[in-house]
DNA sequence: TTTTAATAGCGATTTTTTTCTTTATTCATA
DNA sequence: TATGAATAAAGAAAAAAATCGCTATTAAAA
């Protein structure tokens, strides 16, 4: 499918394109064409060098005195990640946060479309959340084998993730995005990415504490 | 307030030790008294060393043939991140995100407790969302200030995040939890952690497309 | 044209983070 | 009490990531 050479790339390097590719988009709409690595480097308080990297990373290449065209390091990097063909998903775990995450809209434009949500409790089975039809949990397998879904994610409450990735794993499911606050054990060739918000607000309340003492 | 000297502590660390915490408060609930590295890099498919090390930097010490008593664990990176006095925060942007965060309880366990919303829509505002009071967002300043809130969480959309920031600052918030898929612009002491739903994402769907490359 | 300033490019260096290796400790068992 | 096995501890090595210093290129200004 891609021409690219699918070589690694470094995972702080990965989720700071995304990142500029957000940023770029609104510069865009502002009306910017092109924008320098020191104009980059300011906005997001990085080194200008180490955006230099990640771009050249993302075979993208700039002209000097000028700097890179915008629409080019878009397009770059959305066909880096795979965003050209939109990948189906379903959701497990139709509570406040896989609520909020059928109703966001970017996702559709960042690789992922979520085509259907799975739960347990009857009030919302059969029901539409945000435009995605919720389905029973009991469901969820035989129709991700059905319609080849590979991509899984993970909204339930922790002590119930292990076994709806197990659904998931038995339904064909290659990758899980999980949200739960747990470890999921997985077989070898399953893909698992969590997200820890903990962990983000962690990092806030340290950088937080640090910055009292520095200034006291 | 506390005793530990504040070293830095990496931010690879201090994220992994937010995950064990959540886990080794799992295995507690299961009964289990002590736990080795050996298990834990086998549940999170970490290195053995590693765990170690960053349980090492957390000021804790294991015994050999045995493991690590977890309460203990538990105890010494509740206090290393500061978990164990309760900061207060407000929330700007009462979307789908906005309000899955207002009902997360498990955030007054790790250190953070909301306590308002501010949003603009007229709807909104006046009502309580998961028990949460939402004000509007023109009263945010003049009551954080009145009430010393130091901690900002911002989940409103992009376009409206560097305004609402700016806002938050006024009212002498030194920290930002930003959702926002945005770059924003903060003067020097202020605190931000962005959180990127999309470069997690493009994380796994890139460690997918390996994982389909090595198979075939 | 020539000069100047801003910028990308590229290799080298440094720093940070992870992993490996070896040693020491502790518990269980004989 | 000795022995063996599992584990933590500590230091060394390796790998990864970030940063620095310099060069080349380009556009604008003189």
């Amino acid at each position: 499918m891609s021409e690219r050479p699918l070589m690694v790339i470094p995972q702080p390097t990965l989720k700071r394109l995304v990142v500029y590719h957000q940023w770029l988009k609104q510069l865009q709409e502002r009306g910017r064409d092109v924008v320098s690595c020191t104009v980059l480097a300011r906005d997001f308080k990085l080194d200008a060098t180490q955006i230099r990297k990640d771009l050249e990373i993302a075979g993208i290449a700039g002209t000097p005195r000028v700097g890179y065209r915008i629409d080019a390091v878009i397009a770059s990097i959305e066909s880096l990640l795979g965003w050209t063909n939109v990948n189906d998903a379903f959701l497990a775990g139709v509570g406040n946060l896989g609520a909020a995450l059928l109703g966001y809209e970017r996702f559709t434009r960042q690789g992922v479309n979520i085509i259907a949500a799975f739960d347990l409790d009857p009030a919302k089975i059969g029901t539409k959340i945000h435009g995605k039809p919720v389905f029973s949990l009991t469901k969820m397998a035989p129709l991700a084998q059905r319609m080849k879904i590979k991509i899984g994610i993970l909204t339930v409450p922790a002590p119930a993730a292990q076994t709806v990735a197990d659904l998931m794993i038995a339904g064909g499911i290659e990758a899980i995005w999980n949200f739960a606050p747990t470890a999921l054990q997985v077989p070898e060739p399953i893909v698992v990415e969590s997200v820890s918000l903990a962990s983000s607000f962690a990092v806030l309340l340290n950088q937080l504490q640090h910055q009292r003492h520095k200034t006291t």
